[in-house]
DNA sequence: GTTACGTACGTAAGCGCTTACGTCAGGAAT
DNA sequence: ATTCCTGACGTAAGCGCTTACGTACGTAAC
């Protein structure tokens, strides 16, 4: 249990050699006798000997660690807000592009006020940042860039001076509008809004917006109701909705809502979508399961923190290339709740690159 | 965008003092005029100065970093395994009591057979180890276990001599399996089991078998099936069932497998739980949206990774203190599925000290 | 006015690596 | 037999902090 780290001049001496032979035979640098790197390498074996990350990262100015700043809602007690289960594929595929690029995962949220100081705690430890809209404040994301390299995740803002990973939110929901005005025939359609100042909800009733000029219908300047991104708001919203009309589509700035507004649907015993359609966004795991299962559109999140990952590596080796921003594609999950009659579709051909993560895997 | 960190010195020469000084004020030590601290604190923001933690860290010997070590099914390739979506909830409480513990987490997936190089590469990097169960070989374990102090997950063998944090799944299935026979008076059940040999498949199984002793009902030595713990391998299980006969009850030995049954059961005209009763393990999202919903155990996982957290900086700090193992109980969740008529159960008071995760906040 | 402390800060020795240079065999070239 | 490489390794100077000591100054006690 006792544990005391040996050092590399102990498995120099050891071994008989320097401490420069141990640390090239510990890079596999050639132009070494074989004889001396196995030598070495069996005296760091018995030794149990494994560098220390941070002497080497101290001589080599590098550490080898990169992080992920993001926002924890649920532990803040800042909000009845659901916690971002998208999160947990980001960072997934966050430390999947870390450890294929030979560095480490550093992960940290903020949460309420304690963002500056934990931002500044952790920039010391890494070599660069991945930085998750709403984590950091804009000021102090631009005070750390002045030591590291930096990646933002969904700051799409033109001011945005950073590397940046963000998804086609808007498109994508002006596609499944699009969906359901071309497809289906539809024309009385209602929006069911996440929380008003929420840039990512003005996306998707800006995506919203944009299928229905295309296709000469009303356009409304915001949506029928604000939701709160929650099961709970969506159901409230949809419950005021049926006491003026039932219109053909209820369109939901995200599944959780549309989940709800399937539940008080059921309840006032009108079929989905045989009176009334319902479409969700985002593709939780539980948008196959409810019935009828909810037509949505899928993120790439795991692609996010894939390439977020990716670009901040490149970054840290070529400070000076000039930025880069990239606009991922997302994949309208088309199920039942909007009116397609869906037979139990084929597993997808896992030919295409953009990789299917669990959740979509299976269709229902 | 060129990033230059500044160092100590220069802090100090622009504020007029030694690095001593610096590094004083920088810790908020005592004995020093405010005058002096102010000076310092100021030419460091003025540098946008942040000590670099990998300095720190060597003269320190410690690097304010803990890791998490789990396996990454999914990427590997390895299998049509589900990517285990507990490990999100694990990683996120390992997250949450580090920060809270002013530390930063790493996290690393060994993926198939790299897992040896990985563990190694990350122990230099990090004060502690918390070492998820199948991530890493015993071996290495105990190789690890030679630089730095680990903690383990899921790992209960008496033989395990290190501090772990693991939940009681055994005593969870029993306490669900008694439900359905005193509750519910059942006395035909079937197990719809795991992979044969993992331990918790087998944990699980066990945990059933305890209860039916208890209640001198016959007990089986081997699970219905193997339904891998997979959708679908839990709808080929019940389909073969089906074609013997129909039981009362199927224990499904996870959430993934009872959706599968339902499914099946659905298409067979079977009415749950009218006809037949069905439950699961886990508490994944889906379980409270699909129909019936889904009576299944909850685990605390976000506790998991808390506690493990928690553990290991105390053994940071009390090397050798004597060997800690915790046994964390779990929390049923009574749904429709197992033949309970649920009222809208009002939510629990939040009194007891084991948080609810947002899966389990909210009840159908 | 000395002595004796306490306070506030400076000095400098590491922490455990990496790596630019320097050294030293031994073989090729002359 | 020299000279000149070249390959294989050793030397030692950092990397940017922390901290045990040391020093200088001011104050209190006599």
């Amino acid at each position: 249990m006792a544990t005391a780290r040996s050092t590399i001049y102990e498995v120099a001496s050891r071994s008989g050699v320097s401490t420069a032979t141990v640390s090239r035979a510990m890079q596999g640098e050639d132009g070494m006798s074989a004889k001396t790197r196995d030598r070495v390498l069996a005296a760091a074996n018995e030794l149990a000997w494994v560098p220390d990350g941070r002497a080497r990262g101290l001589a080599t100015r590098r550490a080898g660690i990169v992080g992920i700043l993001f926002h924890d809602l649920d532990a803040s007690g800042e909000a009845e807000e659901e916690s971002p289960l998208y999160l947990d594929e980001v960072i997934r595929g966050a430390e999947r592009a870390a450890t294929a690029g030979g560095d480490a995962l550093l992960i940290a949220a903020t949460r309420g006020r304690s963002g500056r100081e934990l931002a500044f705690s952790v920039s010391g430890k890494v070599d660069g940042l991945v930085v998750l809209a709403r984590s950091v404040s804009k000021p102090d994301i631009a005070a750390l860039s002045r030591t590291l390299p930096i990646v933002t995740v969904a700051i799409r803002s033109r001011s945005n001076p950073f590397d940046d990973i963000s998804v086609d939110i808007r498109g994508a929901m002006r596609g499944l509008v699009e969906h359901l005005i071309v497809v289906h025939g539809y024309r009385d359609l209602i929006f069911i809004g996440g929380p008003a100042r929420s840039p990512d909800s003005m996306e998707r009733f800006a995506g919203y917006r944009d299928a229905l000029r295309t296709h000469q219908l009303p356009v409304p300047s915001s949506p029928y109701a604000d939701g709160g991104f929650t099961e709970a708001g969506g159901a409230r919203a949809v419950r005021a909705l049926l006491t003026e009309r039932i219109p053909e589509v209820i369109v939901c700035g995200n599944d959780e809502m549309a989940i709800g507004a399937l539940g008080v649907l059921r309840t006032a015993k009108l079929a989905v979508p045989g009176d009334v359609a319902v479409t969700g966004f985002d593709d939780i795991a539980s948008a196959r399961h409810v019935r009828p299962t909810l037509t949505t559109v899928h993120q790439p999140m795991r692609d996010v923190g894939e390439q977020a990952v990716r670009m901040l590596l490149d970054r840290i080796v070529h400070p000076d290339a000039k930025r880069r921003a990239a606009l991922l594609p997302t994949e309208p999950r088309i199920r039942r709740s909007c009116g397609c009659a869906v037979r139990t579709t084929p597993h997808r051909s896992s030919s295409t690159s953009t990789r299917a993560t669990p959740a979509g895997r299976r269709l229902s």
